[in-house]
DNA sequence: TTAAACACTACTAATTTGATGGACAAAATA
DNA sequence: TATTTTGTCCATCAAATTAGTAGTGTTTAA
């Protein structure tokens, strides 16, 4: 299950990526439009900026925006850094192996196996969904849009 | 993730389903094999069978079994009713549909529709794994193994 | 100087997870 | 029939996780 945190979190970060490219949003508005508890989502963001994929401005007129060009970050990194890895099951993750304490034969055991297949296939879609897929704003189809 | 109770069930039924047609195998049996804790193992073993997975027999000389072929059983059942729909957000599960509160267009929704695409995903491969290809010992594999 | 914004720390209530323990009921066998 | 062995069921529990909230500090623009 993806946490409310998570779920916040992409949420946030598309609010971001549909940004001019180098304003700020502020927490409150994020927490407005997106509908999250504000401080809460101050955490988020603190977090965020903390694995680099956000930078901030205090003070007065202060907010957030993305740190790196929205066709760069992943939907597969922000789950990542908010909840952890990818797999259903520790033994068959590939950031975050942990064997099975109660396992005997781990080449040998079809739940990893399989749970390896399902950590594939989600891997596959969440590394490859960008937040600019998710805006819809990205250079592609903005020089589309454009006709170039 | 996968919990722990969801694990050992897959676990246990692969072991069933590696028992002759209506040989009964008992929950302590079980248990070592896999190295589970065994009123832990009772209480999953229960649920099973108040779901129609396995059936019991009480007493001296009792245990459990698969109440099915083992080609008819897929991970994705159990662990459905292990852990619940397969889906990482509500909003995204066939089986167990609930709307996000914070949700202001579902229908246009990028962590829905990419949440959506994961759960199809998963859904894929876990309904279309059942024990028999977890133990290789389903009808096609017999048969080759026999050399018919 | 002050107001508005992010930064950081600490705390907490509720829920879930991963069990454990014991009384009870059924079935086989001596 | 008495005993033993097994599943059934209920209650309880400790630890971890989740989803926040509160408050103080720090920076910056006006």
């Amino acid at each position: 299950m993806l946490s409310q945190k998570a779920k916040y979190a992409l949420k946030a970060m598309i609010a971001l990526a549909t940004q001019d490219d180098g304003e700020l949003l502020q927490a409150a508005d994020i927490a407005e439009r997106q509908n999250v508890p504000r401080k809460f989502l101050e955490l988020i963001l603190l977090e965020l900026r903390k694995n680099g994929l956000v930078r901030s401005q205090r003070g007065k007129l202060g907010g957030y925006a993305l740190a790196k060009p929205a066709d760069t970050i992943t939907f597969g990194q922000i789950i990542r850094i908010m909840d952890g890895p990818l797999a259903p099951i520790p033994c068959a993750s590939l950031t975050g192996y942990r064997r099975c304490a109660d396992c005997r034969d781990e080449k040998a055991c079809a739940v990893r196996k399989t749970m390896r297949e399902v950590r594939d296939a989600a891997a596959a879609i969440l590394d490859g969904m960008t937040l600019a897929d998710a805006t819809g704003t990205d250079a592609a189809a903005l020089k589309a849009a454009i006709g170039a």
